[in-house]
DNA sequence: CTGCTTGTTGGACACTCGCGCAACAGGCGT
DNA sequence: ACGCCTGTTGCGCGAGTGTCCAACAAGCAG
């Protein structure tokens, strides 16, 4: 392979970790699957990275990380706090189309055996959830949404998000995407004291769909 | 080892692998530890099952019907609708305690990628959702509950509990088992237009706490 | 008691895994 | 042009895995 410049490779790295991931998951992506990937040597992989958890972690990270700025921004874009409590499910509702709510599935289940994939997934979790609870707490101050609670009602709003969003992703059709929008929004509905229909309901996006591995 | 029935056997293997595999984890349980769980060599266990995979699939079914048993069986004890609701959460609430709820979200991030697994995790996920269901139905024929959708109340207090119990799994700390039991029993007065404090808040029962692995 | 079926043994085999390391080579400063 | 720094290689180690198999022994039929 090529000489590449540090930041270059280590990005590369990542890159290709996630593409292999993607594929077949991280509990059975192994340092020569992302050499194979990146067509290069699996003592490439550790000399930039201490450990193939470490790997995992930053490919997760990138996934993660990047869903979360595409979400921070759509949210952005809206101006009033139902706007923008709206925009938030309509993202987040995109990301159990492709593949990238399967990582998810998959640094839970692993977050317990991969200390480093553990401490990303946590603090991206948490992320998601401040991200909640600032949409809430602007809602609230601006007199639109009534919550006593906010830390509280984005843990609820957001689990039950994921625990619908887990079956639409784990068992395919036992529950469908736009069920699993139409229900958490009735639930943000009866969480900030608003009438029924008052959040609008986001259009579903269509998004890359990548075929099975 | 002495000399045992097939069937007997058989069903001894499928416990001492569902015993390891509470103890340390589905994902790293292996031939030798079953073995060395029920003293005998690791031909044996291949003497009676073509594949690891199977075993694995075996004990998996094995723990998650016998939960959904013992749940059955705690809310067939109850007498009232509100006490077989609460009976359901006390006995669902205790699995997050052990590592078998960690089987199911190994069980998620792997369905789509082994149809076996998948196949199996989405019938007992079904049957989980009916025992809600059931119980909702009684409880509205009794005139204690109300709901429009006792399927779709089902799927969203299922999935609530799901969503808050993998943080509390995966994510140790960041939200306690007390708080996903409050918050679901919560959620389920809401939902079947109860009195906030109706469903009593079941005691949460002690049980085995294997050690890590 | 003898012979045969079959549960059971324990090691051999052929992998895969993460990781480390000595050697190679490409590009930059001088 | 040279030499050094460092990205890159590819092999090898040790530990781990699932799977297979020839040999052993326990119990039953004759």
């Amino acid at each position: 392979m090529a000489r590449m410049a540090p930041a270059a490779r280590r990005d590369a790295i990542v890159e290709a970790a996630l593409a292999v991931a993607l594929r077949k998951g991280f509990a059975s992506t192994t340092v020569r699957d992302v050499a194979t990937e990146l067509h290069c040597s699996s003592g490439l992989i550790h000399h930039y990275f201490a450990s193939m958890d470490e790997v995992l972690a930053a490919a997760f990270e990138r996934a993660a990380g990047r869903d979360l700025a595409d979400t921070e921004a759509a949210v952005a874009e809206a101006t009033t706090p139902e706007g923008r409590l709206s925009a938030f499910f309509g993202s987040y509702a995109r990301a159990d189309q492709d593949w990238s709510y399967q990582l998810w599935l998959d640094a839970w289940a692993d977050a317990v055996r991969r200390p480093a994939l553990g401490d990303t997934s946590r603090r991206l979790n948490t992320a998601w959830q401040q991200l909640v609870v600032r949409i809430i707490r602007d809602g609230v101050v601006a007199g639109a949404f009534h919550c006593a609670d906010p830390d509280a009602t984005a843990w609820r709003l957001l689990s039950l998000l994921d625990g619908l969003s887990l079956q639409a992703v784990a068992h395919r059709g036992l529950v469908d995407r736009a069920t699993v929008l139409a229900w958490a929004i009735a639930a943000a509905e009866d969480e900030l004291a608003l009438e029924r229909g008052a959040l609008p309901r986001p259009v579903a996006s269509p998004v890359t769909s990548p075929d099975a591995g």
